[in-house]
DNA sequence: ATGGGGCACTGATCCAGATCAGCTACCATC
DNA sequence: GATGGTAGCTGATCTGGATCAGTGCCCCAT
């Protein structure tokens, strides 16, 4: 398997020490764990939606494509990730390997039978897909009301975040992906993209010392030109 | 109460009737049912994520702003919908009461026990995370690769849709919420709301027989427009 | 009935980001 | 170490939707 956990950018608050827990450990052994190579896809649009997916190793994107080929990418998938819960009767969406995968998957009917089984596994599913709509609603605001610029240091502010999650606390790190899949999880070009990195270097919030990598050079303004939320008065 | 469920929007497949069923009043005999009068925040960005809430009659929506007054609508709320299921601390987004509202709340660790004992319940839940999802997902592809004329066709389409799936004929109805609402949801301003509904109709596609009301007239042509997503190849 | 306030619509202009068109650096392969 | 292929960057131009500036209409309060 080509990505070790040090990549991974699971979503927010979905580390990888969930692998340990004794409830997923027993889930794998029920599953059927399947491998897939680099570049395939393990669900395609159009296919019935009869199982559910869990991640182990790699990573992974899911994405949507128009009839002229325009591709929004919904979410990126990572080590720990369940994914596939759709309520459709057929996956509208599809799911792309980008690196070689390990992954498990459980018929719906065996799944949910599993999990009304297990508590301590049922609420970890509902906490994954509460998850799973926060990372989206907050891509809907992004997508919805920010500038190119915006979009791009709210990004690489998030890779950090998820970094410094994950316990790794260097400010400097790989970007595991390629400006146009950043730019079709962002809503805009590559050009646009490569665009606003240019920019953010040149204003000192960020440098990229070796082709790939990122480092912040200016927390406080990345974080104030990404985040543009209102400041709540928070209130208890 | 001023909006029964004949003005209901839910979203896609949570039908009202979900308040028939057993163990939904089951719940609402635990939670605390509270009222809001229309124009009054539920929930302000910046509170802490206690509570877990469900709509039993009004409409509402949930929304993001920024800084500098851009609101971003991240779901319209309907009679049967559960909301604020954040995994965060506090709440990032607030909830706004456009009707007056009747609604149960639930303390979260409360909610937890109870549906960690109710079976039943916990798949309904499961299931309406997992809508709440395909919705969100939805929205992002909406707002990633459409074009203004695309949106408005894919908002009135679903709104379509849903008046459908709520065994609702006609091709004509109410619609909920203002053009400044719809922008909003949709990513644009009401100025291109107002000017993509005007070339709707010139070219055929619907018809406003009276002001605020939406008829189809030619169904194959609008779900062309809105619903871009390539045709996939249907494999079992 | 009359005045006023808000909402939908429309016209004119502007601009952020898309599009088109190179250019360069970095590889992988022979 | 030549060679081709790809990814990232940048410049020039174009354009869809935002912005600004109205107008008309409906509803409500007096």
């Amino acid at each position: 398997m080509s990505n070790p956990c040090n990549q991974c950018l699971a979503r927010r608050g979905t580390i990888c020490s969930a692998l340990d827990d004794a409830a997923v450990a027993q889930l794998f052994a029920v599953a059927n764990v399947e491998r897939h190579r680099a570049g395939t896809w393990l669900v395609n649009p159009g296919d019935r939606a009869d199982d559910v997916w869990m991640l182990r190793d790699g990573h992974a994107h899911v994405s949507r494509i128009t009839r002229d080929g325009k591709r929004q990418i919904l979410a990126f998938l990572f080590p720990g990730d369940f994914f596939a819960f759709t309520q459709e009767e057929r996956y509208v969406y599809g799911a792309y390997a980008d690196a070689d995968l390990l992954l498990c998957r459980l018929s719906r009917a065996r799944f949910e039978a599993f999990v009304d089984a297990t508590p301590e596994l049922d609420r970890r599913i509902r906490a994954q897909l509460a998850r799973s709509l926060d990372s989206a609603q907050e891509l809907i605001f992004t997508l919805g009301r920010k500038t190119a610029l915006e979009r791009v240091a709210s990004f690489i502010w998030y890779l950090q975040y998820r970094q410094r999650k994950l316990g790794r606390s260097g400010p400097r790190w790989a970007i595991p992906m390629s400006r146009t899949d950043i730019a079709d999880f962002l809503g805009l070009t590559s050009e646009s993209v490569s665009r606003a990195i240019t920019q953010l270097r040149r204003d000192g919030l960020i440098d990229l010392p070796v082709a790939g990598e990122v480092e912040i050079r200016d927390m406080p303004r990345l974080r104030e030109l990404g985040v543009v939320i209102a400041e709540p008065v928070a209130r208890d």
